[in-house]
Parts: C-alpha cells; sequence; structure tokens
DNA sequence: CCAGTATGCCTGTCTGAACCTGTATTCTTC
DNA sequence: GAAGAATACAGGTTCAGACAGGCATACTGG
C-alpha cells in the first residue's frame, strides 16, 4: 500500500488528483460543513474528466470520512474540520499526560501592536487580541499559554463584544469569512518571561517550547498571529506529510 | 578491450543516450516538478527505437530518483529541481548564531538496535549508524549532535567501507536508488543524557530541542530515522508551506 | 385545496473502446 | 554472445455512453 498525504500530489492518478483538490477546499473551509458539493456532471465539467473519474474521487472523500452522498439529491460535507491547516500542515501539539487541563482566557480585547504590525508589514496596528492559558487542573501547574492577534478589520470588529462563536476562534473566523490556506511557522526554546512565569505560575526563566505561526488567508493577507508557550514536560510537536 | 567511463556519454548505449536527453529536459525545467512525461509509445516514435529501450531509459531515470511510473497512466517527474523532500516538506534548522562549525563523523558502522526496528515495524534489526557531531570552532561549545540510521539492505551494506559520496548521507542514498518522498517528524525538548552531553562537552541535564525523523521511500519503506539534538541558543526550526 | 402526474436533476451501475505500463518471448544484427 | 527490435499478452486507467431508480418541483385535473 502507498500512503500518500495531502501535500503531495505528484505522479498520482486523475481521481487522486481531484479527491486533494476537494480535500482541501473542505479542509481549508472553503466549503464548511453541511455544503452540498457540485453535481458530479457539474464536476465532470469543472475538471474536464469522465464522470467515472469523478466518482472515484467522490468514494475516496467518502472513505476518508469528507462527504457522504445521497442517491437523487448530491454530496454534502460531513468534515466539521476544527482547526483547519491543523491536521493538514500545521505542526500538532500532542499532549504526553492527559492531565485534566483548564482553560483561562485572559483577555479578548482590541489592542494595539506596532512592532507585531511593522513585522507582518501591516498598515494599521489594531489587533484582535486573544490570549489564553491552560493549567492542570489537578495541580495547577502550567501547561500552555497562547497569544493571538488577529489584525483588525471591519467583519470582525465586534468580536470582544459579541465573544466566540461555540468558543472556537477558528470557527468565528470561518464565519467571518476569513479561511486560513497557508502560512509559516517558527519553533524553539526559550525563557519564560515574567509576566508569562506568573500567569503560569512558574519559576520565572523556566525553558518552554515556543511555536509561532503566521496564517494567511488564499490572498496571501495575513489572518492571525500566534505564538505558543509549550511546557516541555508536557508537549511534543508531531507532523507528517 | 573497451574502456568506459560511467558517467560520461561516451560509448554509451541507446538507452543511456536517451535518458541523458530526458535527463537534460528535465534538470533544465522544461519538464517541471510534477508533469507527466509523453507514454513510452510516444517516446518510440519519437527516438525511432523499440520500446523496450525506452523502458531501459525510463528504469534508469525512475533509478536516478528523477521520474515515477504509474500503471495504466503513464511516467512523471518527481525532481523538483534540487534535494527532494529534504528542504520542501521538513522543518528546517535555522541557526541563529552562524559561528564556524567543526563537524565531526562519530561513528559509520553497522549496529544491531532491536528496540528501533521494532518501533518501526521492521523485521531486521540491522542498521548502518551514522553519528555526527557539530561544535563551534571558536570556542568548542555544542551546537548540535545527530544520530541517522538506515535499515539495512544490500544496495548499501558497503556503506561503512565506502564511505559516503561527497561527504552526503543522502547524495549516497539516493545513489543506491533511494529516494526520500513523505515521512513523519517529532519535536520536543529534552534534557541531554549523559553520553550525549560528553560528546558535546556540555552539563549532563541541559535541556536540548530535540526532533526525530521517519523519512520513508515512495513505497511506505522506511529509508532513514534521524534523531538531531540540537543546542536550543543555536537554533530554531523553522517551516512554510 | 389536494392528489396524482410529468419533468428534470441527481446518484448507482454497467458496458466497450482506447490507451497506458508490466512482462515475456522471439528474431535480427553486429 | 550481447544489444536492440518486434511482437504479443495481461492488467490498470480513463473515457463515453446508456440505462436504472431516487428525489424534488411544478403542473394538472378533480
Amino acid at each position: 500500500m502507498v500512503r500518500r498525504s495531502a501535500s503531495s500530489a505528484i505522479a498520482a492518478g486523475k481521481p487522486e488528483k481531484i479527491a486533494q483538490i476537494l480535500e482541501t477546499e473542505i479542509r481549508s473551509g472553503r466549503l464548511a460543513h453541511g455544503d452540498q458539493l457540485q453535481s458530479e456532471n457539474e464536476l465532470v465539467r469543472r475538471f474536464a474528466v469522465s464522470r467515472s473519474t469523478v466518482r472515484k474521487s467522490l468514494s475516496e472523500l467518502t472513505r476518508r470520512g469528507l462527504i457522504t452522498t445521497s442517491v437523487g439529491i448530491g454530496s454534502f460535507v460531513t468534515f466539521d474540520g476544527n482547526v483547519v491547516a491543523d491536521e493538514a500542515g500545521w505542526t500538532k501539539a500532542l499532549e504526553k499526560a492527559g492531565a485534566n487541563a483548564l482553560t483561562r482566557t485572559l483577555r479578548l480585547e482590541i489592542v494595539e501592536d506596532r512592532a507585531l504590525a511593522e513585522k507582518l508589514g501591516l498598515e494599521s496596528a489594531e489587533f484582535i487580541a486573544l490570549d489564553r492559558a491552560r493549567t492542570s487542573a489537578d495541580d495547577g501547574h502550567a501547561i500552555s499559554i497562547e497569544h493571538s492577534r488577529i489584525p483588525m478589520m471591519p467583519e470582525i470588529e465586534n468580536l470582544p463584544v459579541k465573544g466566540l462563536r461555540d468558543g472556537s476562534l477558528h470557527a468565528t473566523l470561518r464565519e467571518a469569512g476569513l479561511h486560513p490556506d497557508h502560512g509559516e511557522e517558527w519553533i524553539d526554546v526559550v525563557a519564560l518571561g515574567a509576566d508569562d512565569a506568573e500567569i503560569l505560575s512558574c519559576q520565572p526563566g523556566a525553558m518552554f517550547l515556543r511555536t509561532r505561526r503566521v496564517i494567511r488567508t488564499r490572498e496571501g493577507r495575513v489572518m492571525e498571529h500566534i505564538t505558543s508557550l509549550l511546557n516541555p514536560t508536557h508537549f511534543a510537536l508531531h507532523r507528517e506529510f
């Protein structure tokens, strides 16, 4: 059996290529949970292939649990892919010890960050800031802290007031028409700063695993900047392709 | 007696000549990564040779890692310009401080590692082990240490004797017809063991950034397992997609 | 208003032809 | 004897078409 993952479409047959295109559309959120796919004949015209080829693609997507199809109706997305690019491209944080975690929202508000705006090449320095910390529910020790910064835009300006949709930031952003598509990622090890150490009730200077990510939309617009500090005794990062 | 030189076009048979023409087209970019080659019968007409000759050319290109072929579909370029999966997909180690580094080869030999074989699901526990350490040429402090394990196979059994080709492990493996295609990767932070600390002349227990990678060929066969320990003051990992 | 029907679009299934690679065999030529 | 040419067959992939039956909507006659 040949393992193939989403990223490489090399030397694959047509059904596989089409399946990968559709999978990308689903996982990226362009096609949302419950959406109806184009009919088989529309896909035939779109990809300029025969219907049997399209049907192979759809059956592959069914096998992967991304869609279901009904006779006389069509195919529907059944993938409610939460964190979109997480599975596909991003390095995934694996919790080593599955301790009961307590998530605290430290703040959700509009901030101004000139340094970050400059680094990202943005004109406006206004961001929506979402900071969350996770600590062990058992003994209260530090697990992780996450700083998320979303460039201010009209579609989401009342996010701090209305709160998150279903507690999920990405669901909220998708609601606003923002779909992650590609990005960049840095991983290193840093000493915990005084403020973060305070929040996590750790000693300042403790070594933490840090991931920084810039997520962009299909158009290349910065959608989110996330800095995660992970307690190395709790986390490993994992990725496959 | 005819003198034969492996690399040049002199005194080469038809399959070799055709392979070289196609290789030029691929390396020059006229045929891009993922492109489909002409079918064997088209190549037969183009070069006015028999199909068996064309097939020899294609199998040579396959051995060199430039193409892959699929039954019923055709042959595809898998050469994306430079180093295949190495730079493209993997998290890349970026040296923060560009200090002069000194690379030492700690060992290059055949070893037996039952634990690793079991983890990778391999029958044979024989590996070729290549351990290399990098230290600063200036003050001798630790930069990184890398443990590479390659499952034993006939094509490379005299690697420890013959040494690496151009000092590069991947060039050597490519030579043997082994081409990286996909894999898996773990990143975490660990305390340095006594032996590694000794090699790097560090204090045991120092926190290092660790990446572990399993690289597989297109067929899913394990090609290499690498554990890298990176001094976090020197390294950050970076990736984009 | 309502039940029955016609129509159009959808998926499910099957077929044969054309083209692809994989493999083996035989013949020719040097 | 070795390299290449010619041929044949097996099996995978894709295409184009045809037919079936499910579903939804609109229309029609009562």
